[in-house]
Order: C-alpha cells, then sequence, then structure tokens
DNA sequence: ATATTTTACGCAATCGATTGTAATTTTAAA
DNA sequence: TTTAAAATTACAATCGATTGCGTAAAATAT
C-alpha cells in the first residue's frame, strides 16, 4: 500500500497563513474563531481532503472514545444480537466498539480484558465464559478506572453496572407453564452451575416444583447438558429410567432443547403428547422444527441497546456507591412442543 | 467514574532514575539496553501496573493495528461467522477489530466508511449493503492510503483485494443437481441483480439449464425474492401457475428457501417428490427443518480467516498492479429437500 | 479622542511513546 | 597503560491535536 501523507491541521495553517490552533478551534467548532475564517478552514480542509487523527486527538483528550465487547462467541446468536443492539446505540454517539472472543477459555478472556485496557478504551462488556473461575482481571479493569459492564453471565460478587435477564422468573414461568400443562415428571437440563445464570434458572426450576407441591426428583436432573449433543446425551439416560420423565426443561439452550427433540423422535417418543419440551433463548430454529419448540425470548437486541445507554447514562456519574444492575424480564414463548391437545 | 492517573513510562523512568526512552527500549524488548535493566524496568513496570498507552504508541509509529469491518448485519449468521473468522487471526497478531454494520442503507455506509477513515485505521473490510449504487466512498478509502478488501458482496468494478465465493459455480452445480435428480421445470427465486452475487448465482443457474437444455422459461424466474417473507410470495405466484415448477431454487438464501417450504406445506405439496428445494449458505436451520434443506455452505468462518490472512500478507507488498482476488469454492450440501426416492 | 471591554488569534506546553543521534561507560585489544 | 571498539544510556525531536494563557486588534463605552 503505498504510503500517503495525510494531511494535518498544521497544512491546513500553513497555507492559510494562521496558527494550528486556530484550525483546530474552527474543526471544533469553537465560538473563540471568527465565523469568517472558520468557514475560510472549512472548506480549505475540505479541499484538502482532511481527516482528523483520532489517535492524537484522543491522546490530548484522555479518552478513546471506544468501548471494548468481549464474549464468548461472537458467531452466537444470542451475543451477536446483543452486540448488534449495543453498536445501534454507540454508533449514534460516535463511539466505536472493539470487539473480542474468549472462547469459553478463561485465559483467553484475562488476554482480551488486558488488550482492552491497553487500548485505554472508556468501558468494557462483557460475558464471562463459562469456565471463568476468579475475577482479578475485572478487577484489574476497575483499578484502572475503566467503566466495567456486565451483562447476561455476571460475576455476582463483583460490583459493577449489571444489565442481566430475570432467569429465575423466566424458569419458574416456563416450569410452572408445564405443569399446568398436566406434566407430572419434569426434568432438569442444567448447566455449569458456576454460571449464576445456570444457578438462576434451576432455581425458578425448584421454585415452580415448590409452589405445585411436585416433589424434586434428583435423578430427573442432568448436570452440564449444555450443548446439543450432551442435551441429547442426558436425554437418552433420562428417558431409559425405569421411571421416565414427562417433560424436559432444557434450561441452558435451545441447542439442548433441540437434543432432546431429535432424541425423542428416534425412540419413536411422541412430542408433546408424551414428552414435553421447552427450551431456552428463542434460537430462530425453534421456531421453525416439528413441532416448533417451546421457549424463552431474552430480548437480546434490546438487551444490548440496554448495556450501550447504561454506559451513557453513567458517564461523568461520580456516584458509584450502588452499582446498577438492570433486570430484563424475558418472555416465555409457547409453540408446539409443550401444547397438548 | 473515578479518575485514575495511569502510570506512564516517564513514571517508571523517574522511579529508577533512567530516561523513558530506556524504558520504552526495554518494553520493546530492544537489544540496545542492558539486560540486568531491562530486568529491573519490567519488575518496576509490573509493580506500578503498568500499561502501555496504545493511543500515543500508535500516534508515533504511525499506524492503528486496527482493522475495521463494515457489515449490513452484524447478526446474520453469515457475517458474524465472518466476523469471527477475522477476529480469530487478527487478535494473534495483536489487531485489533472495529465493527460497524450498515443496515443495507447507503447512506450510513459511507457514514461508517467515513468513521473508518477517520480512526486512521489499517485497513478496511467491507461487504457492501445491498442498496449501493456507487463507490466513491471507497475509492476514497483508497485514496488515503487505507487498504481495502472486499468480501462476497463486492464492487467489481473496484480494483481492490477480494475474497469471494465461486457462486456461478455453486449455483450450476446446485441446479445442476436438480436437473439430475429428475427435475424437470426449475424456479428460481433471485436476489437484486445490483448485487453480482445474485447476478452470478443467476448466471450459474442459466448456466446449468443451458448445459442440459431446458428451456429457460421467464415466468419461473422471480426477482427480488431475499427474504423468507418474498420468498412465501414468490413460491406462492410460481406454485399458482398453470403450469408449475417442480423444483424452486432459492439463491438468495436458506430464508427465503424456508418461505417456500413453508408455503409448499401449507399448500400440501410434498417435498422432495412433488418439489425439489434449495437454498443457498447453510443457516445453521436448515438441518433441521423436515424435510433438512439441501443448501451451499460457503464456509463464512474460513473466509474470514482468509479475509484476515489476506491482509497481513499484503502488507508492506508495495506492488498494487494486480490487486488479488481469492475465489473460495462453496460446497453444494445435499439434504432431504431434493432427495427423491 | 481616550479608555475599556470583547473578540480573535498566536504561542507554547501537553498527552505518552518512539527513535535518531550524541554522549558516556564498559569491554576488549594493542 | 593507552586506545579503539562496542555496549548502554541520555537527550531531544517527533507524531497530530488540544487548550490555557497572553496579546493584538476591533468594538464599545466614556
Amino acid at each position: 500500500m503505498k504510503k500517503v501523507k495525510r494531511t494535518t491541521i498544521y497544512d491546513i495553517a500553513a497555507k492559510l497563513g494562521i496558527t494550528a490552533s486556530s484550525v483546530s478551534r474552527a474543526l471544533n467548532n469553537s465560538s473563540q474563531v471568527n465565523e469568517k475564517t472558520k468557514e475560510l478552514i472549512m472548506k480549505t480542509a475540505d479541499e484538502l481532503n482532511y481527516k482528523r487523527n483520532i489517535l492524537a486527538s484522543n491522546l490530548r483528550k484522555g479518552q478513546s472514545k471506544t468501548i471494548g465487547v468481549v464474549v464468548p462467541r461472537i458467531n452466537q446468536n444470542f451475543f451477536s444480537n446483543v452486540i448488534a443492539g449495543i453498536e445501534e446505540m454507540t454508533y449514534q454517539k460516535g463511539y466505536n466498539l472493539i470487539i473480542c472472543q474468549s472462547g469459553e477459555d478463561h485465559e483467553k478472556e484475562i488476554q482480551c480484558v488486558n488488550t482492552l485496557i491497553n487500548q485505554h478504551v472508556d468501558c468494557i462488556v462483557i460475558s464471562v465464559s463459562a469456565d471463568s473461575y476468579d475475577y482479578q482481571h475485572l478487577q484489574n479493569v476497575l483499578d484502572h478506572g475503566i467503566q466495567l459492564i456486565q451483562f447476561d453471565r455476571v460475576a455476582e460478587e463483583l460490583e459493577t453496572l449489571k444489565v442481566i435477564n430475570d432467569n429465575v422468573q423466566a424458569s419458574f414461568e416456563a416450569v410452572s407453564h408445564l405443569i399446568e400443562g398436566g406434566y407430572k415428571r419434569i426434568g432438569l437440563l442444567e448447566g455449569p452451575q458456576n454460571l449464576s445464570i445456570f444457578k438462576q434458572r434451576k432455581e425458578g426450576y425448584l421454585k415452580a416444583l415448590q409452589l405445585y407441591n411436585v416433589p424434586v426428583v434428583e435423578e430427573l436432573i442432568v448436570e452440564n447438558a449444555w450443548t446439543k449433543e450432551l442435551g441429547a446425551e442426558g436425554t437418552r439416560k433420562l428417558l431409559s429410567l425405569p421411571h421416565p420423565p414427562d417433560a424436559i426443561f432444557a434450561s441452558t439452550s435451545d441447542f439442548s432443547a433441540l437434543g432432546v427433540l431429535e432424541v425423542a423422535n428416534l425412540m419413536g417418543i411422541k412430542v408433546p403428547s408424551e414428552l414435553g419440551i421447552c427450551g431456552y433463548a428463542n434460537e430462530s430454529f425453534s421456531e421453525i422444527t416439528s413441532p416448533s419448540i417451546t421457549t424463552i425470548d431474552q430480548f437480546s437486541v434490546y438487551m444490548g441497546n440496554t448495556v450501550a445507554n447504561l454506559f451513557f447514562q453513567e458517564i461523568g456519574n461520580t456516584d458509584t456507591t450502588k452499582p446498577k444492575i438492570i433486570s430484563i424480564k424475558p418472555e416465555l414463548i409457547i409453540r408446539g412442543s409443550t401444547k397438548r391437545k
């Protein structure tokens, strides 16, 4: 690529026989510079195809107008939606997004966070990876005076801004819906319990059972079933029990719910009449399986919007005594997989 | 957020009674500085929780180590996969990604590109929006000496690096497959013809018909059917023709193929025996519809990798006489929707 | 016409890291 | 012991934009 010398404010100043400071002021529309000269400067800037060097500007101003985002995977529906939602809001305000993926790996997550600290981003938005075991790196963000916003998968013990889903309530509603539909033995596919979201979803499950006086049967709860494959595996186990469940709440994701559905189909078990299935996250495919899968919508794009707005709202707010937590109420979407005649 | 004074190389230098230049050299592991002092500097840097200010560094070095990406939508499978693929490669090399979405809007696309030029990114990676009618903004990128890489949806007339799919070949294979499967009247759902990818897909369709001596019937070609809804609409039209098609190639996407499938189901037309369906892009859902949809995989993550690698390969390459075009051969994935007994 | 207030612009330091060159120290050779 | 060569380190300019402070010029008041 050819090396092009880009025009600077000095070039403009030289051409007009004035100082760079006036040019800078003009470009920032300062009232300290005469309207006539301002116009002249603008015109010449345009002629010389001037583009402000944001690096220099930000260095001087001690900001970066940049927000760093760390997610386990960019190409996962939920996360890409949240990112899209963030971008929507931040773009308007002239902020840029730097995106990193941790790949569900604690070490890489630490690296990503450090990179972003190096970049002097104004804010780091993160959804922690599944195998995160400590949060020193996040504390480090705060120690550098960088705003930190956690969303969805959050480290609860860390006092930061958070945007979360009301997982307990959502799960509670989902399981209640199953019970009210006449299902008696409800299996649970649960996710890694070090992530609070999965703990909360289990909590909602238990809460619903309790309310309806349904006994908790330990053998109906399958640990760590959070992919399609693990969901399928768990389902095989559950369905071959002497006393198998008549419904399964795949609390981890629609992917594991899909695993459930496929195993049921293979085993010739009819959904929803013999087995009810409920997933989580309203992945696009959940609508088009047969039967379609009952699931929970998390309003992911809206969640992204909320994260961005929270950031802007907190800019310049020095009262950090009470870190805000915004909880979004997800919505149960009832579909074929739980609709008994 | 509390204002924290971050430690600089000057702080380190002062503490050790040496100059900042030595500190800088030490941090860059220059051979010009004594091993002992180097260690000492490293240790103190660590103690003071030093983080290099990339803004200053890049300003001085006249680079940004940043790549800007502009796509119509982040939260669309194909694009989020490509981005994930780019990130994978660039992260290792210490490059950051700034992501923008044009929202399929020409004006916003121009804005995005200008923002990235302002940011002094080292490279802009773009897949143009569907309603782009001129490419002055892209020319502008080149004029600023910024590397430009187009992928998938490219402006052909612009001489830049490109990473594309061999759309003609892929479509040709898909339609050939349909013909060989015994389908005689093959409808085409085509996309906006100002995008070369859609033109090429049509070209592949026509090429296959010609090769097998199947006459081209104009009424079987539906324009601008590139969403699920438009695909469904087009299908209704096609299927209510006096002489309807016995197969439909939804060349725009799997979404429109899904529209076809749903209409066929509603009208009680059996897939694949009475109607064959082929989509494009291998969206995750195409595997789990019933029947599953035959489609074309574009190796999107790999495409992202390729884009990144192309960039790194071209760094410092001054020979811009022949802009490279890398074509990736997509793969036809044959599934239930075209498998006649 | 003189004094005073505004307005507009220039000067120079600054943000933090890098790097060419000069100065100093250390090491090795004579 | 002297000297040349090599290794370290210091000095100072630089990247491009911003901004506090000072001053000249213009506008207003006396």
